[in-house]
DNA sequence: TTGAAAGCGCTAACAA
DNA sequence: TTGTTAGCGCTTTCAA
């Protein structure tokens, strides 16, 4: 059914649109039972206006960045969005976020819908597949609209902001080494994540003897990992996908009567805010998360206002280890 | 400066607006050249289409509901995101996701934005003061867009969807009475909040002697509060706003040299996912977080489907104490 | 105090 | 293959 419009309700009222107008703004040209009435069926008609052809088409409006990450339930996109929100701010931008929750069609339909919302610009963490079908994005580049990856590869199309995973985690992994570990296990990211790939290459350049084993990126995923594939396991220390199976790692490592670091030496990724408030702080790749979030926005904004056609940017920021309680040397 | 359009491209390419707008639309007949040319200068004009004007007015859009949180960076918000998302897709709708972060012009801007964005419905976390100033709300209220309040108060104005704050902190801090504790001390959360202050409120009617400590509401905040205030102080049981102000606090007692739950026993609020994975597992309310993101977003979307004007809800979901290890009887 | 009409940027039919 | 024009829902003059 045709959604009710300022004309449904002149002439419901017997007026003319520019008298329901007159009300809808709250101007005081109108009389008062004239109003009275013109509210009364507004509300039994459930009328509400186009917001769009309000404000003058084209007039100037908000500046607004979409952000579409692939799971808002993670500590690690939260430092992201708090960071790209801080730079949106400074710069007079709101910041609309939307989740894909991982799942690839409503990534490619949180676009559209951003779109559809007139952003001006778009940061997006996509999903790997994206790779293959990313008519989404062409869609974007066909808008001229600006949009940065983070965590992304696609050709040129795009500006990203990433970090090197793998030098992170050959680092992390050569600090077991170097600490005289030599059974060590790798517990993996998600499929379909470049960052697990990545961190995963890494952990095999310091260690080709790891082990791994597929895990996920949520502290129930990396508890069962332990339980599922490790009793009766020989190793020394657990390399993680992130912080968060990382911790749940080490509650699984406990219920197996392992202690941390004294049997098992544990790392995580991304360091997290609680990594260091555990009972045994976690060692960890600290990623530059506000940054990343800061740094994509920046891009954005720069390419929304440079009418020039701005190159596309990369950015690789550095990730850091932290060592932190939960590993020792052997 | 005035933002380019459809004529100023025509203009400049020496076609008909028609023709520009077939050139946006992929079809296929447009001479190559022209297209080339029509993109080329779309392009260094940095033309940018605007898109409330192309779908045509008042068609058909996606259904949307807007949430604005007061942070973004919590676990709570995070798995209340996580429930509206859940009940959002159910039925067909979008969820756009903005955050205050504590600031109330904030939290007033984005309800402005998202309205001109055309939400169909919006749930909202509001900061205190709103109950002052709610301009903002009344607007909506004007344009007939249904809005759903996450721990609000606000006469019969909007829906609610609340926990039973007072009920929870007081069976909590009865948990510890009844365990035979008698020097408390309460973490408190941030001031002008609703729930820190319902949650003090119902300590104090638990445990009326209980000392308050201002904390505030994250990780950082619990663990100065305890190092600021807690040394040399007598206490068996710290009753804290949320877990992360417990975590925070447990860190800062650990510091102090005292044991978890020997020397002192801890409760928290919320129940966040870690708050079972850590070495000492968290005594905490639980809060149904999804059930109250689900429920909001439910009867925001109920009311936008109604035409007929439905009466505002109020609903108050259980909080329900876990009893773990961070807690003991004396 | 109200009505009539132009126009916002764009799409879609139709004409040329 | 391209141009012309009506109209989307609303605001805003200007007249009545």
């Amino acid at each position: 059914m045709r959604r009710t419009t300022i004309k449904d309700v002149a002439h419901e009222a017997g007026v003319s649109i520019g008298t329901v107008s007159a009300v809808l703004n709250q101007r005081d040209s109108v009389r008062g039972v004239t109003r009275k009435r013109i509210l009364q069926i507004m509300d039994t008609m459930n009328y509400r206006p186009v917001e769009a052809a309000r404000r003058r088409l084209g007039s100037p409006r908000e500046k607004t960045l979409g952000l579409v990450v692939k799971e808002i339930h993670n500590p690690y996109f939260a430092d992201i969005i708090v960071g790209a929100q801080e730079e949106a701010q400074k710069h007079q931008y709101r910041l609309l976020v939307m989740s894909s929750e991982q799942v690839f069609d409503r990534e490619v339909d949180a676009v559209k819908v951003l779109v559809a919302k007139d952003i001006d610009g778009l940061i997006i963490n996509p999903l790997m597949e994206s790779g293959t079908e990313s008519s989404h994005f062409e869609e974007l580049a066909a808008h001229n609209i600006p949009f940065v990856m983070i965590e992304g590869q696609l050709g040129d199309a795009a500006s990203v902001v990433d970090i090197d995973n793998e030098k992170g985690a050959f680092e992390a992994t050569m600090h077991l080494v170097c600490a005289g570990h030599t059974e060590l296990v790798h517990l993996a990211g998600p499929r379909y994540s470049h960052h697990a790939l990545e961190r995963g290459a890494g952990v095999l350049r310091a260690c080709p003897s790891a082990r791994i084993v597929h895990a996920g990126a949520t502290l129930a995923e990396g508890y069962n990992a332990v339980l599922d594939h490790l009793p009766l396991a020989r190793f020394t220390a657990l390399v993680c996908y992130n912080d968060l199976v990382a911790i749940g790692a080490m509650r699984g490592l406990r219920e197996l009567g392992l202690r941390i670091p004294g049997d098992v030496s544990v790392v995580g990724f991304d360091d997290i805010d609680v990594a260091s408030y555990l009972e045994v702080p976690l060692t960890t790749v600290r990623i530059p998360k506000r940054e990343m979030g800061r740094q994509a926005a920046a891009i954005a904004i720069e390419q929304i206002q440079s009418s020039t056609d701005t190159r596309s940017k990369r950015v690789l920021l550095d990730a850091e280890l932290v060592v932190r309680s939960s590993t020792r040397a052997i």
